[in-house]
DNA sequence: GGTCACATGTAATAGGTTACATGATTGG
DNA sequence: CCAATCATGTAACCTATTACATGTGACC
C-alpha cells in the first residue's frame, strides 16, 4: 500500500478516519459523534459512512479486532500506525476552500422584488433554523471522557469549536434583527 | 408545461433563474455576478451554468431574443411570465437546510493531538482564507444601476447581504485570535 | 497577426443523498 | 413476544466539479 493510495481519499473518508483516531469507535458511534459536533461544518451521510469505513479498512488505515466473516454485529474500529500517518499528512496538506449552500440567503437576494411580507417570512424561516441549531448543535453538551486530553492550552478543542458555532449562530440571529429593522423602516414610512 | 416540471429544478437552476429575473443577462454575466455576490453562500460552477440555462429555456422559464441556430455569440436571456411565477413559488417554499463544507475546521478538530505548531498552521491558513475573502468578496464594490430598485427599506438587499458576509468574516477572524490566545496559554505555561 | 479577455459548451467523473433493506439487542 | 433502538449495509439517483474544447471580438 503506497502513499499514493491515501492521496485520493475523499475529505469525508478522512473525517471518518479522524474520528477513529480520537478513540476506537463503531460506525454508529461515528454517526452520532458527527451529528453532535461537526454536523454544521461537515455533514456525513449514512450512505457514505459504511462504505468509506470498509475502504479505510481495505487500505489498512483502520482495523477491527474480530474479523469473523459471519458476524454482523457491532464492529469497533481502531486506527493503525499507517492510518495515523495518513491523518497527519492530511492535516498538514492545504485545505479545500470553504463551501456553503444556504438556500435561504439566496432566496433573500431575489425576494426584494416581492412584497416585504415575503422577505419577512424568509427572515423568520432563517431565525427559526438558527434557533433550532443553537439548541441542538451549538450547545456544548456533556463532556466526554475521551475529550479530556484534547487540550489546546486552557481550553479543549471541542469547546473552541462549539464557541465558533455559537458565535456564528449569534451573528446570524443578529443579522435577522437587522433585516427586520430595515423592513420596519418601510412600515414607518407608510404610517 | 406543467407546474410539476418546475418542481424538480435544482436549487442551482433556481438561483440562475433568480439572476435572470433581476435583469436580462448572458451566461457569462451570471457567472461574474455569482462570483461577486453569492459565491460564498452559493457557488455556481461553469459546468452547471450553461446546461441549466438551456434547461430553463426548454421549460419556457427564460428566453433569448434572437434564436438564430447558427449564432454562437453572446446570447442575453430574460425571464418569462412563467419563469417569474416559478421563481415566486420557489421563494415561498421551504428552504433546504444550510450545508457547509469547511475542511479547515474539521482538521482543527483532529489536530489537537498533534503539536501546537500544527494547530497554529491551521489557524494561519484559516485567517489567510478569510482575509482573502474579506478583500475579494465581502466588500461591497461599485453599485450597479439595476441594484437601485432592490430596496429593503433604507438599505439595498446587496448591502444587507454584504453586511452578513462581513460579519461572518469578522467573526471567523476573531475566532482565530481566540484560538491563538489559547495556544499562547501553552507557551506561557512552559516559559 | 497575435494574444487576451469574452463567451459558450461538453464529457468524464467524483461525490453525496435518499430510500430502502435487514438483522441484533434490550427492556417492558 | 413486541416495540424501539442499535447497527450495518446497498442500490439508485442526482448533483456538482474538473478539465477540456472551441469560437469570437477587440486591441495593440
Amino acid at each position: 500500500m503506497s502513499v499514493d493510495e491515501w492521496a485520493d481519499l475523499t475529505p469525508t473518508a478522512r473525517t471518518i478516519l479522524g474520528f477513529v483516531a480520537q478513540h476506537p469507535r463503531s460506525g454508529y458511534d461515528i454517526r452520532e459523534a458527527a451529528r453532535r459536533s461537526v454536523s454544521y461544518f461537515w455533514g456525513v451521510s449514512d450512505g457514505q459512512l459504511y462504505p468509506q469505513l470498509k475502504l479505510l479498512a481495505e487500505l489498512g488505515l483502520i482495523e477491527s479486532p474480530q474479523e469473523d466473516p459471519g458476524a454482523r454485529s457491532k464492529s469497533v474500529w481502531h486506527i493503525t500506525p499507517a492510518g495515523r500517518a495518513a491523518l497527519t499528512k492530511w492535516i498538514r496538506s492545504p485545505s479545500a476552500p470553504l463551501r456553503m449552500r444556504d438556500e435561504n440567503l439566496v432566496k433573500m437576494m431575489f425576494a426584494a422584488e416581492l412584497e416585504p411580507a415575503e422577505v419577512l417570512r424568509l427572515v423568520d424561516e432563517r431565525r427559526k433554523s438558527f434557533e433550532w441549531f443553537a439548541k441542538n448543535v451549538a450547545s456544548p453538551g456533556p463532556a466526554q471522557s475521551w475529550q479530556a486530553d484534547q487540550k489546546l492550552g486552557s481550553r479543549t478543542t471541542s469547546e473552541l469549536l462549539h464557541e465558533y458555532g455559537k458565535q456564528h449562530t449569534e451573528n446570524a440571529l443578529a443579522w435577522c434583527d437587522q433585516v427586520e429593522e430595515a423592513l420596519r423602516g418601510i412600515a414607518n414610512d407608510r404610517a
